[in-house]
DNA sequence: CTCATTATTGATACTTGATATCAATTAGGC
DNA sequence: GCCTAATTGATATCAAGTATCAATAATGAG
């Protein structure tokens, strides 16, 4: 594939679904109208927190269709529930702000390509990689200097 | 620090427990050889498994004692309970076989590099990382050659 | 060695995140 | 409108991990 171009996908999230062979019902469109909302990363337990009128379930299930469909990113977490974001770029890293939590997302080419030469330092073949940066980010990084 | 020096650390686990001037107990020095035996990465159940003679919570406890001291490293696993394995090397990455699970150590000063280079495409302070390569490793690799 | 002090242990209960069940409901095609 | 299959969500359950706290063990002083 080409080296340097990202490409940015569609965030239509009741599409993404549909194109899965999925229905279009009351609760899945609540959910995806939600996550379209926020904008940022966010977890299931807040999911379900802001659609109280949705259940549990369909919360969770919905969010795993979305992963599947490529629509939604998980990211771990350590010590903590998984974050989801929506995918813009088709593939991509993740920064990750220490202080606030708040996700960003990025793609260099240079990583990619260092991933074709560590192959022949690694024990195998190589069929995917994942990548954090943790950072403090701008807003954070204001917010600690011009005091409050 | 150097660019291309790998620093490999001791890894008598029940010293870095007493280096955090912790005491040494039947307990501890049951969980510190069970790691340092089994050398593969592990979850934290599957230790309590092993060591039914060692409570639950002082195995957690000796875990994350363990991680504290950088001893282990904590691996977030999607889907699952996060793996641990004995940190060899002071900074590293790892290198998971999708297959078999099977957890690697690297370390390459091309990739700490590029955290440099990146912070200027980063917006925000880069205060750290996390890398893990998935591969098909060379045993999982000769077992579907060989057929069975 | 003996005792007092303090750390440690581990059974139990609990919390949190997430999935399984399944009767009731809904969507979509005809 | 009617039928069928998909979906929902209350509830139960599971899994990983933490909090509690009385009983026990490790140290250190004397
Ligand atoms: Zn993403
Ligand atoms: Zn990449
Ligand atoms: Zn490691
Ligand atoms: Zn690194």
């Amino acid at each position: 594939m080409a080296s340097g171009i990202a490409i940015t996908v569609e965030v239509d999230l009741i599409t993404a679904l549909e194109d899965q062979g999925l229905r279009r019902t009351y609760a899945r469109s609540a959910v995806a109208t939600r996550i379209e909302s926020v904008s940022e990363a966010f977890t299931a337990e807040q999911l379900c927190r802001d659609l109280p009128e949705v259940g549990r379930a369909t919360v969770y299930r919905t969010i795993r269709h979305l992963v599947d469909a490529g629509a939604l990113c998980k990211l771990p977490i350590l010590d903590g529930a998984p974050m989801y974001s929506i995918a813009r770029v088709e593939h991509h890293h993740h920064t990750i702000c220490s202080k606030c939590g708040a996700v960003g997302e990025f793609r260099h080419s240079t990583v990619e390509r260092l991933m074709r030469s560590l192959e022949k330092e690694i024990d195998g073949e190589i069929v995917g990689h994942r990548m954090e940066i943790f950072i403090t980010c701008n807003q954070c990084l204001s917010s600690t200097n011009g005091g409050e």
